[in-house]
DNA sequence: CGGTACTTCGAAAACGTTTTCGATTATATA
DNA sequence: TATATAATCGAAAACGTTTTCGAAGTACCG
């Protein structure tokens, strides 16, 4: 039982490759009756094009590429099912590849997706990366290309991003509401823009209420891990016992604090208000429950296949097609963990 | 700037194209000043050639298919992540397609990848799918296929599972020992593999221990979510004030439970014990930390895509493949959530 | 009847690769 | 020198589709 291609249902039915191509293709220039006929036993021979002979031919494949630094993180799970969704309500396969936050992994796997000729290329950056050659190679070669949420800032392409610095800042600024007069700052590694605006976010929130900023308070994550959270909760609870604010970098890293202050029987907010961001799942059910900033990850993702199916149609039609830079709105999710009776 | 393509490299030589091709392919009989001369000149050029048409030629695309139920959820971000870098590791790309639990799209996506003609499939059935039409499809035409997680029983093709009875049972069992007395089990839905196993684990751990089984402490999720474990942690104890433990199919619910019983203020594990099922990160940093049972999400990832790739592999060279089945080992994580110091 | 217009079809090229099978030349053997 | 062997190459078919362009036939109108 092999597979039925155009050629079998031609002999046949006595007609040529062609008609019977243009007839499943509804063209107008074949009768009603052949078309019928060719449909008919198309169905019944249960034919469907071959798909490598189409993306030969056609030059495009109906598939994008996705490269993400960790599918295991709430965050990039809920875009890769926003774009997953989006693509798949508009004819497009999406595959996956994760570059374990490594420089060297990235480069490979945008090569791998280049060699493939993906139609199109979906980013959000490793730590490691910025602007670097294999990103403008994608530019370079025309394909079409968005980046999200961790972005190189220079590349010239379309983003999907948030305002990190001001929801930072709205995140900070919500703690000083709540009474927190000396707020340690958990960042992120130095090289992401994301980590970078969400730090300036921070100091701009202090300097706007006359809070002297000091560098001492803040702490720089490697790895972004519930660990360093924990780790870093001891060491500044030791280095700075009056401290009673903290805004950290992400969910994961706050619920690190969370623990260990649990554990320290540190109370929260009591003691010390704990701001996280991205609104995590494991926030909400985290006891005391974890105030945050709501990081819209699905929208994230539908905008990001949008934007490049945009860019795609152009690419398609050879129209010039001029890159966009698409800013989601955030806002503060206010729970028990910053919420102070006594301010 | 165009691609390069085997011709233009031939004419720029002014050699053919089979004896590029044969160059690139390191063929024996290929003069190694041709080879030199070619290899360097596809070099300079930026050849890597059309995957379009190597598909098309060789009838296979090194690309896989993954469906599986919900891409946000700890269980199956890893088992992803366990596909995905095996995948990679073997030459092979992953389209990624989520059913979100319904049989109508699952038969949609697997119609898609069986047109796009992938080299195999793997999946992971949705709790309203079993040995549904679709899935006799992918067996008669014979591509290669495994299952894994939520299968279906009756279907023959490889699969990787767990013994979710004998694990369900040996959860159930350690509350038992812990002093447990009278259990309630919030169960999955009626239909999925596991569900039902799990379900006969901990009957059996009942019977084992000469606890009478009684129905109405069995529970039943329909969509398995952290507002269903809340929800049926409130009925439960409304109903059986003298519950002493529960077993939850998975850990979503189980926090659920734990988040009910945090908030109304009944003493885990003094007044009631729980254990929850997967091993879902967050277990371990709520309060209490959650005893439940460990499930290999990524070696489940590892084991299928093996298993997919030895079947791949006959199946390209023609050669018959019988399916496996492969059952990795679990076992109890003992936390918080369960631990009585009165026993 | 001659010409125009419309309908219906198919030949053939093109996409770029892989692989089979001879052909040709050079080298070694008898 | 004749013959067998090895080394090196290329023509051509094949994979299955899409699309251009022209051919053939039919109908219509003056």
């Amino acid at each position: 039982m092999k597979e039925a291609t155009l050629k079998e249902i031609a002999e046949k039915l006595g007609i040529s490759i062609t008609t019977v191509s243009k007839a499943l293709k509804n063209y107008p220039d074949v009768s009603l009756k052949t078309k019928d006929a060719v449909i008919s036993l198309a169905k019944k021979l249960n034919y469907s094009p071959n798909s490598f002979a189409v993306n030969l031919r056609t030059k495009e494949s109906k598939t994008i590429g996705l490269i993400i630094p960790e599918i295991v993180h709430h965050f990039f799970s809920n875009v890769i099912n926003g774009i997953v969704d989006e693509a798949e309500k508009n004819g497009y396969l999406v595959i996956i590849l994760q570059s374990n936050e490594t420089l060297a992994l990235e480069k490979k796997q945008v090569e791998l997706l280049i060699n493939k000729r993906v139609d199109g290329i979906i980013m959000s950056l490793s730590n490691e990366s910025n602007n670097d050659d294999h990103i403008k190679e994608i530019i370079n070669r025309k394909i079409p290309f968005v980046m999200f949420d961790k972005i190189a800032k220079l590349s010239k392409c379309s983003k999907v991003i948030i305002n990190d610095q001001k929801a930072a800042f709205n995140a900070v600024q919500h703690l000083i509401d709540n009474g927190c007069k000396k707020i340690a700052h958990i960042r992120g590694p130095l090289n992401p823009q994301n980590s970078i605006d969400r730090f300036i976010g921070y100091k701009k929130a202090l300097e706007k209420n006359n809070i002297p900023f000091d560098a001492k308070l803040v702490y720089t994550c490697e790895h972004v891990t519930f660990e360093e959270g924990r780790a870093f909760a001891e060491q500044i609870i030791k280095e700075h016992s009056d401290i009673d604010g903290i805004f950290a970098i992400t969910d994961l890293v706050a619920v690190g604090v969370l623990s260990y202050f649990n554990d320290a029987g540190i109370k929260i907010p009591e003691q010390v208000s704990v701001i996280g961001f991205s609104n995590w799942f494991m926030s909400q059910v985290i006891t005391p429950k974890l105030s945050t900033v709501d990081q819209p990850s699905h929208a994230m993702g539908v905008e990001s296949f949008n934007l490049l199916l945009e860019e795609m149609n152009c690419h398609r039609e050879g129209i010039p097609f001029t890159p966009r830079t698409v800013e989601l709105d955030t806002h503060v999710i206010i729970r028990e963990s910053s919420i102070r009776v006594n301010s």
